[in-house]
DNA sequence: GCCGTTTTCGGCCCGACTGTTTTCAGTCG
């Protein structure tokens, strides 16, 4: 079983336990045990340890004993009890907005209601409404909110809502009563997939921005409005809610809607610790309690006018909002060694691109002019082998001549150069598309995997460490083959593949298309404890898409990425040596 | 069920909005 699958099992136990009316702290128990594991970058083989286990924060004991459980036999009697207990498709029924485990309850003991399906003809037969504590509003919210699960029930890649939430910002920001605007949540944390967009905006005015953003034309419909939060859904089916607070307010809402759930807590436990209360409005005394009246303080609260006070205030460094996900950066703020994170500007040339010779839709030179005008100073072809022919990936023959066709270019260049390279499928039993006296004559080669992505963990993980032991491999490419929100990454073990990229000096890329963002921001700081380079590559097909670069960085910060562990973060010069020095090793 | 520099029992983040109530419960983030 994997890490994310056990995950869900925990999920799961908490959703089970809300409908039997659990008490509601040990349910919130499951829910973070489930977050926290997920998180936790430990190995497989820890799995069997239980007191390593334990050490998770937020695992105790028994959930500890369950993971093993699940582990070690891929099941787990206490949950197969529990599910016992109702039908099957009940938890369906929680993909309803505006349905949680109370509703569900009632709906199922009182209607026998046990799947989306008869809650349909429950509600249009209007038994629904005559529920206590339902009605005719609740009712034909349901029935629309029915019609609406599959359209809304999604995540989004961050690159396809990406430029809709800029031109909201830029919509909310030019409107004369924002004082500041900002998309706080998941998307300014940089998460590569997001459920929804969180606006933040100062004003002393609350009303004309709000009423503004609700008819925007890229909202479909709004779910609810009130004086300082409103929710719409857009017309690509995301929702957005819109928080509006004073300038007073800003830094605080703005913190309280970027951090994730466990971030948040720690904050708000480290102004506890002050005596002092934080939430999305301000730094407050806390109120008398004369049961813990120990729990005052004398301390006086600094004024906090942007969020880097408000992390001063709790002793902290200013942390990056990528880094706001409790992976260990209050430590790190707290000793000030959090890391000079990777910017934009930072790059100065990328690999892995394709044109037109393979599946590109540009020219070799349109994909040259298309890096210039970024400002980048180089720019690595790598177009298909040949075995990946559904890409119309080069023979020999092809290969040769658009190196060739490089090279003369290069003649030509002042202050800028192309390489040449190729983007060699790493086959079946690890060895390479094409031979080394081939490969000897490239700048660079990335291997990647584009077929058979169903081998054993331990086949896998020998085929990639076989490619990556070729002294000609460059680069690894898309090192677990994921797509996002369609396609589960290949079973492969990470670790390994990782130490063996430090032994070779290959480097790993970071693809930065939306739809991979891979190799996961998650594993980036073991890669870099292990001494492991990165390379941010957009994996263009089209001159335009270099700019996904963009999002690439955004992961890597995530990565709790430097320009210094970033490979074409090096000026021209210093990666042409590195280039070589890599075949040479 | 987890957690602990106030610690092994008694807490556990909390505010906004909606729809149902007639002062609040449920859901959501």
């Amino acid at each position: 079983m994997t890490k994310s699958q056990i995950a869900q099992v925990l999920e799961e136990i908490g959703t089970l336990l809300e409908l039997k009316g659990e008490n509601p702290f040990k349910i919130r128990a499951y829910a973070n045990a489930a977050r926290s594991f997920e998180a936790w970058g430990g190995s497989l083989s820890d799995l069997q340890d239980e007191e390593t286990l334990a050490k998770i924060p937020g695992i105790g004991k028994a959930i500890a004993a369950k993971i093993k459980e699940l582990a070690a036999t891929g099941s787990l009697k206490y949950v197969e009890d529990l599910r016992a207990e109702f039908p099957a498709a009940i938890l369906e029924l929680f993909s309803i907005q505006g349905l949680g485990a109370k509703k569900i309850k009632a709906l199922h003991d009182q209607l026998h209601v046990s799947s989306v399906a008869e809650l349909l003809k429950a509600c249009e037969s209007g038994r629904v409404a005559k529920l206590p504590g339902f009605g005719e509003t609740t009712q034909e919210k349901l029935c629309k909110a029915i019609a609406d699960r599959v359209k809304h029930s999604g995540s989004f890649q961050f690159g396809q809502i990406a430029s809709e939430a800029e031109s909201l910002r830029d919509a909310l920001a030019a409107h004369p009563d924002a004082l500041q605007v900002c998309i706080a949540g998941s998307y300014r944390r940089r998460k590569e997939t997001v459920r929804d967009l969180d606006f933040i905006a100062a004003t002393k005015k609350p009303e004309p921005i709000t009423q503004m953003f609700v008819e925007h034309p890229l909202v479909e419909s709004v779910i609810a409005q009130g004086p300082t939060k409103s929710s719409m859904r857009l017309r690509s089916g995301i929702q957005c809610d819109l928080r509006v607070v004073s300038a007073e307010e800003y830094p605080f809402a703005l913190n309280y809607f970027t951090g994730n759930k466990e971030h948040n807590i720690e904050m708000r436990n480290r102004a506890l610790k002050r005596g002092w209360t934080l939430n999305e409005y301000r730094l407050a005394p806390l109120p008398a309690d004369p049961k813990t009246p120990k729990k005052r303080s004398a301390t006086k609260i600094p004024k906090v006018h942007d969020e880097a006070e408000l992390y001063r205030a709790l002793d902290l460094d200013f942390i990056p909002p990528e880094l706001r996900e409790n992976c260990g950066e209050f430590e790190a703020a707290e000793n000030h060694s959090l890391p000079h994170l990777i910017e934009a500007e930072n790059l100065r040339g990328t690999f892995h691109c394709h044109t037109t010779a393979s599946d590109g839709h540009n020219s070799l030179e349109e994909m040259m002019r298309a890096a210039q005008a970024l400002g980048l100073e180089y720019l690595g072809i790598a177009e298909h082998s040949r075995s990946s022919i559904q890409a119309h990936g080069l023979d020999k023959a092809k290969l040769r001549a658009q190196v060739a066709a490089i090279r003369k270019l290069n003649q030509k260049l002042d202050g800028f150069r192309l390489f040449a390279g190729i983007e060699c499928d790493i086959l079946r039993d690890g060895s390479l598309d094409f031979d080394d006296d081939v490969l000897s004559e490239l700048d660079f080669v990335v291997a990647s995997i584009h077929s058979v992505f169903n081998l054993s963990e331990a086949d896998m993980t020998r085929r990639i460490i076989r490619a990556i032991g070729n002294p000609f491999v460059t680069i690894l490419a898309h090192p677990t083959g994921r797509l996002l929100l369609k396609r589960e990454p290949y079973v492969v073990d990470l670790p390994a593949v990782l130490d063996a990229a430090a032994e070779t000096g290959t480097w790993i890329e970071l693809n930065a298309a939306p739809k991979r963002l891979d190799l996961n921001w998650r594993w980036w700081p073991r890669a870099k404890e292990k001494g492991v380079k990165c390379v941010i590559n957009p994996d263009a097909h089209r001159a335009e898409r270099l700019q996904d670069l963009w999002f690439g960085v955004g992961i890597a910060r995530k990565g709790w990425l430097t320009k210094d562990d970033v490979m074409n973060c090096l000026p021209l010069g210093k990666i042409e040596a590195e280039l070589k020095r890599k075949r040479e090793r």
